[in-house]
DNA sequence: AAACACCAGCTAACCGTTTTGCTAGCATTC
DNA sequence: GAATGCTAGCAAAACGGTTAGCTGGTGTTT
């Protein structure tokens, strides 16, 4: 409806004092701040976030890629961080890549067009890791979220997931286990080869291998990690404990046991990295790692928002948090031979 | 980097052109048409949305406004409106209103100055589901998501929350129980009152009515429902059958049942509307009434769409979804006294 | 050959802000 | 009282696209 010329035209002022009182960026009198303001009110008049895009620059608009939005885990980044974007005086656009490169590239591309302050990205592919242009060929601010890349020289958030492996790994050979199994998430991401090498690390550590063909991995899915885990746990030696990379994957797991009549914890163990919250009525309960979601978010906007007002002159910063074991009932000592 | 502009002065053309070529707006020459492409891409041109929307008074933005994220039913909405929009041409800008009509204000008045082209919302206060206008006093196209109010004339996509509630209580009165108790949600919002009057009118029809001390509401959480279930099952005469509102309260009550050392569906039977995806390797499954989410937000997005593009001429529409009853683990027939 | 229609491509105005000078009025100083 | 400094407020030029309207060259019709 109204444009700041009606305000200034029914305020008897110019723009530029309209201005100056909607930013407060300049000294104007009692007098005519009260006018203006009395127009703005009767004309309900609210600026152009698109003409005040063009003019300055800045878009208030902060870009979320996740990478699998049906993933609780994300889902829960995205409740972080869209609290997290208002609180800084920004607004949330969020993306799904859906864990495929092309939606990726089609994405930073919208991003780019959108002329987005920052954006906070789960990537998928190595190239798009590459910092991001804007209109002005300046780089836009970039944290990346959850996995990383070797050689990138962006800020970065993630967990500790070797150490993740390694403590649950740690816990199921600490009741007895010795041929244990894992179920682990895609090698060519961080979070899939880190969890698995921390594994690896804690059993060999302790002079233990697992069998070859107990040690699957696949995407981050649900009816993935069901699949696997069927044909995991109907051959013929099948692992007494299984190490699952994350909390979708583990209830595909459940499920599986549910279907093939096994029981947990009695007939096998399960453990895994990462879980779904909210769920700690149903039995049985995970044993898992539990992740800092939302002081990861925290940080990654900190870590974005100071990147936005200084520029890009700093050096990468990279912030590892730390996972914690929480134990449930999932996991049981590990029966003696004909027991 | 670059402008059209810069597109126009290497390809020896004038930005009319360029504009033409981009958006395939007019005939271009294809020899024209080569050099742009060429420049286009020498340059790593890309269009700003910015100057677009304020020529255009398009956006090409879509504001969807969830009333709490951490609840997986919204969280499935966001993912299911992501790719709808995406497959439209559009971004999705996500917000919060945690329930709360202050949040809800302010973002109304956000999605105002960023000019979004069409609104998803799950209202929280009657006033804001007044039309919203954009800057030209044009009314916001506005799709009102699985909740309305009284005398709104926006178009609304809902399910039949009375109809849901009518065949949970059905089915848990066909198990032979009677006294039946439920943990609703706020009877201002039509998802509680609806579910609540549902429950009330298909007891009625058998000649039932609930102890009113077995008739509780409360917000839509998790933490919530735990309580109110604590407080429900320690008292003299608990039901024997709990009807519960939504997936998140579902959840809260196996809760506060396994706190409480009680036993489902053995000590008590649990039923709701909505449930948690992806739960289906816990135990004891939800019986539960499913709501086709994905196809309510595609129709949602239809709805929205058609109504950016025709103008806010045509009769508000509000289409009306049928949940399905599914049936778990988590009710039994009741016990006769002394069983 | 003159008159005309057609159309590819250009020029320039405009969208709604912000912001950089600039102006003019007042107070202060000598 | 002239010169100077100060500052509240204004006029106007961007920002980067889109598009109405114009131009001039070609092909058709008479």
């Amino acid at each position: 409806m109204a444009t700041i010329r009606d305000v200034a035209n029914r305020a008897q002022v110019s723009t530029a004092t309209v201005s100056a009182v909607v930013n407060d960026s300049a000294y104007v009198s009692p007098e005519l701040r009260t006018r203006v303001l009395a127009a703005i009110n009767e004309l309900n008049y609210a600026p152009s976030q698109a003409a005040r895009s063009l003019k300055r620059g800045r878009s208030q608009l902060i870009a979320l890629v996740v990478a699998d939005l049906a993933n609780p885990f994300f889902a829960r980044l995205v409740w972080a961080a869209e609290a997290a974007v208002a609180a800084w005086g920004y607004s949330l656009v969020l993306f799904n890549s859906d864990e495929k490169p092309e939606n990726e590239r089609r994405i930073l591309a919208r991003i780019r067009t959108l002329s987005c302050d920052g954006i906070i990205l789960v990537p998928v592919d190595v190239v798009s890791t590459q910092p991001q242009r804007d209109s002005e060929g300046e780089v836009i601010p970039t944290v990346l979220f959850g996995r990383t890349v070797e050689g990138q020289k962006s800020d970065t958030i993630t967990i500790d997931n070797v150490s993740a492996a390694r403590q649950v790994t740690n816990y199921l050979m600490d009741l007895g286990h010795t041929r244990i199994g894992t179920i682990t998430g895609p090698l060519h991401l961080t979070t899939g080869r880190g969890r698995l090498d921390g594994m690896l690390e804690a059993m060999r550590a302790r002079g233990l291998e697992p069998a070859a063909n107990h040690v699957r991995s696949g995407e981050f899915r649900e009816d993935i990690a069901y699949s696997i885990a069927r044909e995991l746990l109907t051959q013929a030696e099948p692992p007494t404990a299984l190490y699952v990379a994350n909390g979708v994957m583990a209830l595909g797991v459940m499920r599986a046991l549910a279907d093939l009549g096994l029981k947990c914890p009695d007939d096998i163990s399960i453990a895994s990295t990462d879980t779904i919250p909210g769920i700690g009525g149903l039995r049985p309960r995970l044993t898992r790692t539990e992740h800092p979601v939302i002081d990861m978010t925290n940080e990654a906007l900190r870590l974005l928002v100071d990147r936005i007002n200084r520029g890009a002159g700093a050096d990468a910063r990279n912030v590892v948090f730390q996972p914690s074991l929480v134990v449930g009932e999932s996991c049981a000592p590990v029966r003696k031979i004909g027991e």
